[in-house]
DNA sequence: GGTGGTTTTGCAACATAGTAGCATTTGCGC
DNA sequence: GCGCAAATGCTACTATGTTGCAAAACCACC
């Protein structure tokens, strides 16, 4: 796609997992690393619009599935039945998240992991483990 | 709608909350009630069914959503895009949850609810956190 | 820089989960 | 029982995600 000899973030990320660097790949990377909370496959959408960056639904939806098979980017259901997607600016996806119940926007907090003490009944086997916390965002808290 | 003298378990939660005793309200409360794991809007539907409940899809849909909005049934968003539905046969819901990330079933981890000890950044208001712990259940880790 | 095989895309059709409006029925306080 | 608010059943609709397949774009190799 670009010709440069400079790879970009986004760029350097997708060849990381041996993925070909194509235009929405690229696009939709980069709004997710610039992105300071995590976004729906619609929300996407609009900023590729924006961006001037023709896409199909359909290519959207399986770039993200690939972003998330990769490890590059992480999913995840929330109330409203839209899957939000991220990028961990830094490392791998071992962080809780905010979700505020008010305007329903999710933020990463990275660095943030606490030390889930919990003694499974017999025969469970724990893999990870996903913290979200809700609330009130600053933005809603305001007024209360 | 029943006319006995002695309000069964689920009649008496329901008239708890200040609604009216149904027979669809009591019908998935008591399959709710029985259920060890989680269940989806599909799955409590085809219970109704095995119990000859006649039920409508939108009406399976009001009521779930009244047990959870009056704090008797909880929700969860799953991987898959199904929202499962549970109540904690103790008190409210203040539990961790196991998915099974295999056979997707999610089971309620009564009393088991790690102190998070998180310090947010500031001006987010924490309500509650939310703990899904995911892996392997017994049935699904023989094998491995 | 061109070629060829593989990956990715675009399109159309389909599937699934959930919602809205409104007339009819039902629970229940009286 | 009566009356009225609450709940139900229908129909139609929306939103989100999936599948199959032909066309286009990547890129390793020369
Ligand atoms: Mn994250
Ligand atoms: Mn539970
Ligand atoms: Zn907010
Ligand atoms: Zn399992």
């Amino acid at each position: 796609m670009s010709d440069h000899t400079h790879p970009s973030p986004a760029e350097s990320l997708i060849a990381a997992q041996g993925g070909r660097i194509t235009r929405t790949r690229v696009a939709v990377l980069d709004i997710l690393l610039a992105a300071e909370q995590s976004l729906t496959h619609d929300e996407i959408g609009v900023a590729l619009d924006d961006k001037g960056i023709k896409h199909d639904r359909v290519t959207l939806y399986r770039t993200l599935d690939w972003l998330v098979e990769s490890g590059v980017a992480h999913k995840m259901a929330g109330d409203d039945r839209a899957r939000r997607f991220g990028v961990a600016a830094s490392g791998p996806h071992e962080h809780a998240h905010f979700h505020c119940d008010r305007c329903g926007k999710v933020v990463c907090l990275e660095g943030l992991q606490p030390a889930v003490a919990v003694n499974l009944p017999g025969g469970y086997q724990l893999d990870r483990a996903e913290l979200v916390l809700h609330g009130a965002c600053p933005t809603c808290g305001k007024g209360a």
